[in-house]
DNA sequence: ATATTAAATTAAAAATCCGTTAAAATGGCT
DNA sequence: AGCCATTTTAACGGATTTTTAATTTAATAT
């Protein structure tokens, strides 16, 4: 956290703590911008109305080097600001004052984004996973809305996604997935759920996109366009 | 990895053991260069701010002597250090600080990469090979291409490339390759797939480079030039 | 040069695989 | 027991893939 207003950094920071977000501040941009250098910082919260230094200008300065998230909060009420701050590559704005809850999602939010991105090998651009599994929660997400599966559709496409890019054969399916009984051969029930699955998750099912039958092998999970 | 940094060392260690990637630190380039000699690393990462000695000096000194891989990492935000790293002929260049992610994305690139390379027996250059065959994904590549092959066309390709160089017969084919029925003799159906394989990878299929056919005996693979 | 054999090519038939649909079976739950 | 959601079965059709078969082309030997 970038902030002059150190009893507000105060604030924050304690705010904060109880979610196990562990805040640094700096009232000084000098200061910030060298420890950014030397630590691994996870998130910026950078305020606009800092002495000796533009707000914006230690915005760019920072993310020209570094690949780092950053919530601007401004008490300067211009509009322009955000518009610059958002187009130098700033990832939210937050006008002064606001509510540390406010703060607090929007963290959340933008790390959570961060965590999901692939890079795409062709552009080397940084893209968001649209389909996520949550392991602990037991969840599949597309676009960050979860998905309602039955607990074969469920098995299937978790075995699916955690080997994304990979071909997996019926039989393997069959064996990994207990919701599926296992008299193989005889049984086209694979077929069905994976059919239905492609009507919950493509666009457009006729032609799947990321639900991929290999003729002969399997089946393959791919997201990565 | 060449660090000094041996906090960063050891959370970089920790997160890319997850990978199966064994990391052994150095904090000290003269024992990091001696350790070279004796043990074979896959890659180096090598940080350039050390003490004692010039990153930039232990990066030459080692590519000079030894054909492996470089990441070189540094918190000096100088860009001429970036480019003579890369003049050196270092592989990647990463700014700290940095994403471990990022990390690993690089070092499976550069790995894929180096694993890939062949040496050009005429001109002694190093070339990237245009077909890979990945066992695991079950996908055959050209060019960094998925090629879109039948299951037949598949198990005789992949046979045929993992034996590289090596003339196959056509019974040994028919053998190894169970999408294709055994009762050879009457079968001419290879001649068809064969066919059928070369006018997806040849670039003139009427001439083949890539998949020859060695009269009397069987077909080879062939793709170093 | 020509005969002989191996392999390439082509088109068509046969086999296989997968998708789809609807109906039947299964297994909680109330 | 009866209901509901889910999975399985079965049957059909379409599409793809492999095989067959017939013919052409190419390579080798006599």
């Amino acid at each position: 956290m970038v902030e002059d207003d150190i009893e507000l950094a105060d604030v924050l920071t304690q705010y904060l703590s109880q979610f196990n977000i562990e805040v640094t501040n700096y009232d000084e941009p000098f200061l910030a911008l060298s420890s950014i250098a030397l630590k691994k910082y996870d998130l910026i919260i950078l305020d606009l109305t800092l002495p000796g230094m533009d707000g914006l200008d230690v915005c760019k300065k920072i993310l020209e080097r570094y690949d780092i998230p950053i919530i601007i909060s401004s008490a300067r009420s211009d509009i322009t600001d955000k518009v610059t701050a958002l187009q130098l590559g700033a990832d939210d704005y937050l006008p002064k004052p606001y509510d540390p809850r406010e703060l607090e999602i929007r963290i959340k939010t933008i790390l959570r984004r961060y965590n999901n991105t692939q890079i795409d090998t062709k552009t080397n651009q940084k893209t968001e996973k649209r389909f996520i599994y949550d392991e602990a929660k037991k969840v599949i997400t597309k676009d960050e809305k979860a998905l309602k599966l039955t607990p074969a559709e469920f098995d299937i496409l978790s075995l699916l996604i955690t080997r994304e890019g990979f071909v997996i054969s019926r039989e393997e399916i069959f064996d990994e997935c207990e919701s599926l009984s296992m008299d193989m051969g005889t049984s086209s029930s694979l077929s069905v759920i994976i059919n239905r699955l492609r009507h919950k998750i493509e666009d457009d099912p006729k032609d799947p996109k990321y639900l991929q039958t290999i003729r002969g092998m399997g089946y393959k999970f791919a997201q990565n366009i």
